[in-house]
DNA sequence: CATGAATGAGAGTTCATTCAT
DNA sequence: GATGAATGAACTCTCATTCAT
């Protein structure tokens, strides 16, 4: 019934949204992807477009410049991040599985997504660039209030949660990237890695297996 | 004697390799600047030029692009860090000191140059980039040798080095550009922070003074 | 039937089709004044936009470089001269008259084509360049393969083939570009000419009408 | 006594005038292999000071232009072509003898020259250029003097002293350039080839070695 | 005179963006 | 709404030329 006459065309108007839901995706995908070959600052819009087969014109139906891409991207990154970690830490019974938990989650995501950070590291020779735009860091923003939060109820000593924030933001993405060059590596073990550094410094560190 | 006086034959040449330093000077001061404000990917030679009183073909007698004034840059940067890391590291008597002596090191000569570094950050919606280069983080490759060395000794245990070194990375760049952020933070206290946090992990850091 | 009328789908295409074809030929035509003007060596891609009123963007639509608008010249005159030479040379049923049909041939297509000939000439000071590109000789070399045959049934002495190709593609040429500079000679006087001086030498020539 | 005390440097007076006809006789040099291997219309007056260990400034005390460096290398050439040509014209005795000795007299001097005009085939896929200047065109139009004078006397029929002319260089250039091409061809050949085309068309061209 | 760095015009080319189709 | 050619600004880089040394 919809689809019998409204639409002059062949297309129902349904087929006409899928379409556009299709096109806009098909841009962030290459956006994505091309970012992460040249970097942000040095992509240009028909390189976005090139990576499509949409006509150069048809990106200023869904964008108004690559700033604007690059904000959806994020959005969307944010938007798959920060609800993880958020329930992670709810969920967390203590400090520590609040710790492990955290970087195990943030490991999930970029291990899961690890075409997009992949590509991000193959730039030989260039200078690194990394996806921890505010709207991501903001994800672990939240993880510094629950950093106050375990300051006042005595579980973690008094110290500088803005410091201890950058430490965990550090780990987490240089750990993470190692973990995405290596093939030797799991999530598990990153995560573990990573949570008995913080727990208990060097000594603490996990054997290696060899 | 043969100092005393201006050569009539050499004066002149004197005045010409002194104008090709500073011009080179100022290109290198220019992209410094310029990489911080719009990004190394999005900066232009011509960018460079603009932020300096030479004409565009001048560029070229010292350069070939901008991949080389950023290289150039790198070295130079390099040139400062890595000896004084090694330094520290033949003078630290123990794995204790070896930690907090390269941390410190880092961290003062990032501060020292604090003014390229800084703006590096200002960049509100722009991908982060950092100038771990290959040559700075050659540097650090460096230090794996010793924590490498270090496992053996038994002063450490045998952990896994490489995801070790991404840590110390990390913390290193991270913690070492909230430091300059903000106003409220020695070098000193970073030092002690990070260093406090690689030995004993969260339990150990150091309380704030607040 | 269905051609009689514009579709209203149809007619927009083609005002696109055509106005690219008015382009191409536009970037074309300018280039063979321009290559004329001021040697081909000596134009850039620049030139042959200002010579056009088209923006200089438009230009790398259609073509590369100026090498590639060169090849597409010497392209449509191949087309024009080849096709034109090989049947001529079917059809000659003795050695004398397949002379005498390809200079007169050639002389043909480049009286049609004198404009842009023409202009070839007037560059002073500078050197000469000619159309004889590899397409355009590879016209000559089939007619290489014709003396090949002539002399192998016995028509003309065992000479050297090459040098006799080479003779005659410099008499073409170079008595071609005088028919082109003056008013007083025809094609038919031209060819008349050539072929006589390659039938029976100097002796043989046509006596000047004077 | 000259040498001891006017000239400031170690330099004595003589030795600067060398010097200088040296550096012209470098920059000539380096033009002509230039201006064959880029063409005359594509090099630059850099492309000749970089073929030279001069520097770029010298240049411009030499000469002004690249223009005027052809110009000098064009009466230098046709200052070694004319002469031998007249001379061989003068000495003559008949018509044929005028014409072998031209030809003689030409692939001599362009085979002595060869490293010159060799390179100026290496450009494949390109425009050939050819060295025919006006001024070497010169030394052909004198040829034609005496064409008219053969004319004059009975010894040539009354033909176009033009196209003759013509047909004369083109097969000139053309047969020179197959024999600087070819390994197995020597200047006496190449003449006699030219020769005996032009006394007696192609039934009386030399038959092959082979 | 030789030198070679500085200059800015201008080359080749790509870009973001528009708009007729 | 999709298309893709046109546009001209802007980019990278080279050039001819000058002139302090």
């Amino acid at each position: 019934m919809t689809e019998k006459e409204t639409t002059p065309a062949k297309a129902p108007r349904r087929k006409r949204e899928e379409t556009k839901a299709e096109n806009r995706a098909a841009i962030l995908d290459a956006a994505r992807v091309v970012f992460a070959e040249l970097g942000y600052g040095a992509t240009t819009v028909r390189d976005i477009i090139r990576a499509t087969n949409l006509a150069s014109g048809t990106f200023y139906n869904y964008f108004k410049s690559k700033e604007e891409v690059f904000q959806a991207i994020n959005d969307a990154t944010a938007l798959r991040i920060r609800p993880r970690l958020r329930a992670e830490r709810i969920r967390a019974p203590d400090f520590e599985s609040f710790i492990s938990g955290t970087f195990r989650t943030f490991f999930d995501v970029i291990y899961f997504d690890r075409h997009t950070f992949a590509t991000m590291r193959t730039q030989a020779h260039q200078v690194r660039v990394r996806f921890d735009t505010p709207e991501v860091i903001a994800g672990f923003d939240e993880l510094r209030a629950d950093i106050e939060l375990a300051i006042e109820k005595g579980v973690l000593p008094r110290t500088d949660s803005d410091l201890l924030m950058a430490a965990f933001v550090g780990v987490a993405f240089e750990v993470g990237e190692r973990m995405l060059q290596r093939e030797d590596l799991s999530v598990a073990q990153a995560a573990d890695f990573a949570t008995k550094l913080f727990l208990g410094g060097v000594q603490a560190l996990p054997r290696a297996p060899n």
